[in-house]
This record gives C-alpha cells, sequence and structure tokens, in this order.
RNA sequence: CGGGGCGUAGCGCAGGUGGUAGCGCGUGUGGUUCGGGACCAUAAGGUCGCAGGUUCGAGUCCUGUCGCCCCGACCA
C-alpha cells in the first residue's frame, strides 16, 4: 500500500476527548473515529488489526477442535423470555420493535441462541462433545462507556459455547479453550495473567478470567508473590485469623460525635487507628435490607455478599432506607439494635476489642463494643483480599494489580440447557441436560490492552503479529530519483514476498514520514536515503532505537530474521 | 443514575464587566527548502451544540434541552 493513497488521517495532537494512551493513540493513529459516545467507526489500519486478530483467535479455536458459525445481531425476545434474561438484562440491553410491534434486542451475549441452536439440532451423546464459536458484533447499552474501546457500547467479540455430556468432558472443553487462549494472547504480544474468577449470577463450577496487567484496568487482581495462585479480587478468600484477647472488655459507652462521619474523621477525632473501628454499611439486597460490617480500614466485597445472599442486585442503600434502618442519618450505623433483615459480620470484626462502632443515633458513636457481648449476627468472609493478608493457596505475601479483562472462560453447566430444556440421549438411553461451557474474547479490547502495553512517547508499538502491515519503506527524498526507485523495488519484491508493506511515497519531510511511520508504529523501518548511493539503505526495528545500515540486497533476509525470530508466518498473497 | 467539567473553523485552544469572532496546527495556491512534524506570501474555511428569553444589540447574561469527557454507582 501506498501512502499517498491510504486513508489515514493521523492528528499530530491528542484529541481532548481521550485521556488513557490506548485511546487517544488509537485515534491520533488513524484506526478508528468515534461516532456516538462508546461507538466506533474503524478505519483501515484499525479494521486491518483487528482482523488479526480475529484471525489469530479463529487459528487457535479451530486449533482445538471449535467450529465457526455466525449467529444473528438482531434477535427476537422469545430466546430471551425463556431463560429469564430479557428482565435481568433490562436497560443493558438495546431493544426494538419490528413493523409488527414485536420485540427484539441487538444481542448483548448469545447463550440463548447457541442453546437454541443445539437443542434443535443436537439429540444423542453422539454428537457431542461439540464447540462452537462466531465472532460477532455485541451491543450493551452501558451505563458509562469508557476508555474509547475498553468498555464501549457496540464491539466486537469471539464468543464460544461447548457442549458435552458429562462434567468430566465440560473439564476437557475448559482446558482445550484455556490452553487456546493462552496462544492467542501470548501471539498477541501480551502480558497477561489467568486469574481465577467469581462465577456470580451464571452459577457453574469454573471461571478464569485472562487479565492484561495496566494500571487503567477495571479490575483488581490478587497473586501471591511466591506461588502461582492469582485471582480477581472479588474471588480472593479470606479467612478467619483467630486473636486471642489481650485487652480487658470495657464498658460499652454512648459518646457524642457531632459532624464526625467518615473513619478519617472518626480516627481523627478518637485519636486511634481504622482499625480499631468496625463500619457498617446498610445495603439493598433485592427486596431486603441488609447491614454489613467490616474493619474501618477495610473494604465491603459486594460479590460475596451477593454470593452468601444468593440475590440478583445488591446496591448501597439511599439516604431514606438509611434512616429507617438506623434511626439516625448517614454517618452513624451501628450493629446494636439496627433494624435490617441480616446483618452480616467480617471475620475480622469479630476479634476487634473495645471498637468503635455508630450508635445509631445521629451524631454519637458507641465506645467498648464487643462481639458477642454487644452484639451478634453472620459472621463470614465479607471483605476484599488486602494488601498484608496472605496468599489463600500458600500462605506468602499477596500483591494486587489492576488489570484488563480480555478473556473469560467459564463453565456453564446446565443453566441454560436445563432453563431451555437442550437435552440429549446418552448411551443407556436417559435424557439428560447437555452440559455446557462459554468461553468470550473482546477484541476491539484486546487490541486497546496491546496498546496499553506496547507504546512509547512516539505512538504505538506493534508486535510483528499484529501489526497493520509489517513494513514500512521510506524513501527520504522523492525528488532523488535513485531512492525512490530503490524504494519501490524493495516494496514491490517484499509485497511479492508476501510481507505487508507499505511505501510512504508522499512528498513529506522526512520528519513527518518518520514520525508517522514511529505512530501508526509498523515493526519494521526501511529508510532509502543519501548512501543509497552506496547500495546502503536502513533498517530500523520500531521496539529498538538501533539503526543497522545495510546492503540493499540483504535487506529481504533482514526482514524474514524478524519474522523468524518473532514467530510470525508470512502468508503467501 | 449521583457528582464534576466541557461544547467557538478539520484538530488544539483564546475570546474581563454584552457592541457583530480570533490564534496555533492542518488545508488550497505560488515560491524557497528537504534526514525527525520547514519557511515566506496568499487564500479558503465558523448556524459560537440546539431552543427559548432578557436587551437597541448575546459567543458573552437567564432558562431549558442535547451531546461529549472524567469520578462514583453498575457490569452475563
Amino acid at each position: 500500500m501506498r501512502l499517498s493513497n491510504l486513508f489515514m488521517p493521523t492528528l499530530r495532537e491528542v484529541p481532548a476527548e481521550a485521556e488513557i494512551p490506548s485511546h487517544q493513540l488509537m485515534l491520533r493513529a488513524a484506526l478508528m473515529r468515534k461516532l456516538a459516545s462508546g461507538i466506533y467507526n474503524y478505519l483501515p489500519l484499525g479494521l486491518r488489526v483487528l482482523r488479526k486478530i480475529e484471525e489469530i483467535v479463529r487459528e487457535e479455536m479451530n486449533r482445538e477442535g471449535a467450529q465457526e458459525i455466525l449467529c444473528s445481531a438482531l434477535l427476537p425476545s422469545e430466546l430471551w423470555k425463556e431463560s429469564g434474561r430479557w428482565e435481568v438484562f433490562g436497560p443493558e440491553m438495546f431493544k426494538l420493535l419490528d413493523r409488527n410491534g414485536r420485540e427484539f434486542c441487538l444481542g448483548p451475549t448469545h447463550e440463548e441462541i447457541f442453546t437454541d441452536i443445539i437443542r434443535n439440532e443436537v439429540k444423542s451423546y453422539k454428537d457431542m462433545p461439540l464447540n462452537l464459536y462466531q465472532i460477532q458484533t455485541k451491543y450493551r447499552d452501558e451505563r458509562r462507556p469508557r476508555f474509547g474501546v475498553m468498555r464501549c457500547r457496540e464491539f466486537t467479540m469471539k464468543d464460544a459455547y461447548s457442549f458435552d455430556t458429562s462434567w468430566e468432558g465440560l473439564d476437557e472443553s475448559f482446558n482445550k479453550m484455556y490452553r487456546a487462549y493462552c496462544r492467542i494472547f501470548d501471539r498477541c504480544g501480551l502480558d497477561y495473567k489467568a486469574v481465577e474468577a467469581d462465577t456470580g449470577a451464571m452459577g457453574g463450577t469454573g471461571s478464569m478470567e485472562f487479565m492484561v496487567k495496566s494500571d487503567i484496568g477495571e479490575a483488581e487482581v490478587v497473586y501471591c508473590s511466591s506461588c502461582d495462585y492469582a485471582a480477581n479480587i472479588e474471588k480472593a478468600p479470606t479467612f478467619e485469623v483467630k486473636v486471642e484477647a489481650k485487652e480487658e472488655l470495657k464498658e460499652l459507652q454512648k459518646v457524642e460525635t457531632p459532624n464526625v462521619r467518615t473513619i478519617e474523621e472518626l480516627v481523627s477525632f478518637f485519636n486511634t487507628t481504622p482499625q480499631k473501628f468496625a463500619k457498617t454499611l446498610i445495603y439493598k439486597a433485592d427486596d431486603k435490607v441488609v447491614a454489613v460490617m467490616v474493619r474501618g480500614d477495610r473494604d465491603v466485597n459486594e460479590t460475596k455478599v451477593i454470593n452468601y445472599l444468593k440475590c440478583i442486585n445488591l446496591e448501597l442503600a439511599d439516604a431514606e432506607t438509611v434512616r429507617k434502618a438506623t434511626g439516625a442519618d448517614i454517618g452513624f450505623a451501628g450493629p446494636i439494635g439496627i433494624k435490617v433483615d441480616e446483618l452480616l459480620i467480617d471475620y475480622e470484626v469479630k476479634y476487634i476489642e473495645n471498637m468503635i462502632i455508630g450508635a445509631n443515633e445521629t451524631a454519637y458513636h458507641m465506645i467498648n463494643a464487643n462481639y458477642g457481648r454487644d452484639f451478634e449476627g453472620t459472621v463470614g468472609d465479607f471483605r476484599n483480599i488486602a494488601i498484608g493478608d496472605k496468599c489463600p493457596k500458600c500462605g506468602a505475601e499477596i500483591k494486587i494489580n489492576r488489570g484488563i479483562e480480555v478473556g473469560h472462560i467459564f463453565k456453564l453447566g446446565t443453566k441454560y440447557s436445563q432453563a431451555m430444556g437442550a437435552t440429549f440421549v446418552d448411551d443407556k438411553g436417559e435424557e439428560k441436560p447437555i452440559i455446557m461451557g462459554c468461553y468470550g474474547i473482546g477484541i476491539n479490547r484486546t487490541m486497546a490492552a496491546v496498546i496499553e502495553q506496547n507504546h512509547d512517547e512516539k505512538g504505538i508499538i506493534w508486535p510483528l503479529s499484529i501489526a497493520p502491515f509489517h513494513v514500512i519503506v521510506v524513501p527520504v527524498v522523492m525528488k532523488d530519483e535513485l531512492q525512490v526507485k530503490v524504494a519501490e523495488e524493495i516494496y514491490n519484491k517484499l509485497n511479492e514476498m508476501g510481507v505487508e508493506t507499505l511505501i510512504d511515497d508522499r512528498d513529506e519531510r522526512a520528519g513527518v514520514k518518520f514520525n508517522d511511520a514511529d505512530l501508526i508504529g509498523i515493526p519494521i523501518r526501511i529508510t532509502v536515503g543519501k548512501k543509497i548511493k552506496d547500495g546502503i539503505v536502513e533498517f530500523k526495528l520500531r521496539n529498538s532505537s538501533e539503526v543497522k545500515e545495510i546492503k540493499v540486497e540483504e535487506v529481504y533476509d533482514e526482514v524474514l530474521k524478524v519474522f523468524k525470530e518473532r514467530n510470525v508466518k508470512i502468508k503467501s498473497c
């Protein structure tokens, strides 16, 4: 491709709307443009990268025996009503009516559709195991689209679904996907970790997320400094640590604390440490009101609370509900005399001696409260694990990082097959529900994650495997006939070899050309300049500052060497 | 959905106390340049997000509305 023809409107300045590097660079490097919040159009370079990632996904999925199909993005409501998710998804689903008033949605995911296909077509154990996947556009009306392509309302997802006759079969299908995912993200050049994840409302027996390490990630990943344990913070358990009583139990006392509400304010008011407090948070769990107590310096883990309560929705209660439960303004909730349906108490709170709690009376706290003597409730693991806690697996110190979730593999079990009657007849003639797994990869998000991990102040540094083009040939001065002639020769020959090559044949100054080449992140740059008189060109890799001067005829072997080193195959065109 | 911020030329921005819109980059043309986003000259390009209102007069003040960004809540 010639840059003089390529639709590549690069931006010199950073668009005001973009804050994180991947978003800024995707706009500046002309990969995409915004159409509306969370909705993007892809330009030639961006599309090429998306296609490359998709192709890697296809190769690795196919290698594990999965078969590609393509479902509609426009889906009738019936299937969703059957599974109960028409309501569960709620406003997050783009819903619409056809001319006859029938309800449809733009698919946010496709479990129901795949299950429907299978229940119609698969009847016997002989038809399984089966793994079907598609690469499809998904639509979710996110409450808050964020960070460009990281969380958007239209996105491309590879979703796969496995169908097995036994739980062992599901394990095998799951492991195959695990292997495929590792190879996919390896090939995309990502620094990632597979972590244990919560199975959530989906139920099921196992779930792993593929997390790309990044400060802008929305998830928190807990991992062990010593063993291979890694988990989403939602999932990582904490345990009861028995503490011997040291202090004498003092008398419970009410203390006036006017305008002292937050833990920080309380710490300075009482001149003590956050560990001496227990905070009581009031939640609405479906139609119940629930209080959760954790130590002053801890965070409630809402996933754990949801799982314990087996509720669908959990949200912090509004001021009105808090007043009703506590009889006080927000900031003074405590366990004694609180009117809630359930009081959940984190393990740690059980062992805080002579703790400070809210008094359920505006402007008052209680001091010297003790679990057992002054209040009781359901004790369990309801908090986030934190730095300083021990690894649940080996007991060593844990660490916490942020991560971008690019993939998720999930043992669904029989949730959908049971709800939708997808059954098969086993070898004894018995009818059983099909055992399912589902496996997703966010294609656009993977692209953004790669940029987050591979860029510098000049621009993107694409890995060879997913770069929009492999090589860019830069003739420095377009008026120099020899430079142009040799550049054209290199360009043509590389393309003939199947190397995807750009030539910057624009009549621009060298600086402009170099800067654009760096911005769009082409892995290999071949500069044809003054020294061409001696048959010398420059060979430079985007991820290195080293410039090699080589003979023209060596160019081809040098390029092939880079492909070999990076284990990328050239497709003959 | 709560909190905050922003909508002025393709992009980035400036436009005290109201007086008919400007700068840089980019774009067209002519010329000089040519190894890391050149220079000179010249030109084009704006419903000031939209709708009301106040006023002789609104980019500027008031009301409403739409859009976009950030934080939070939420996220099969």
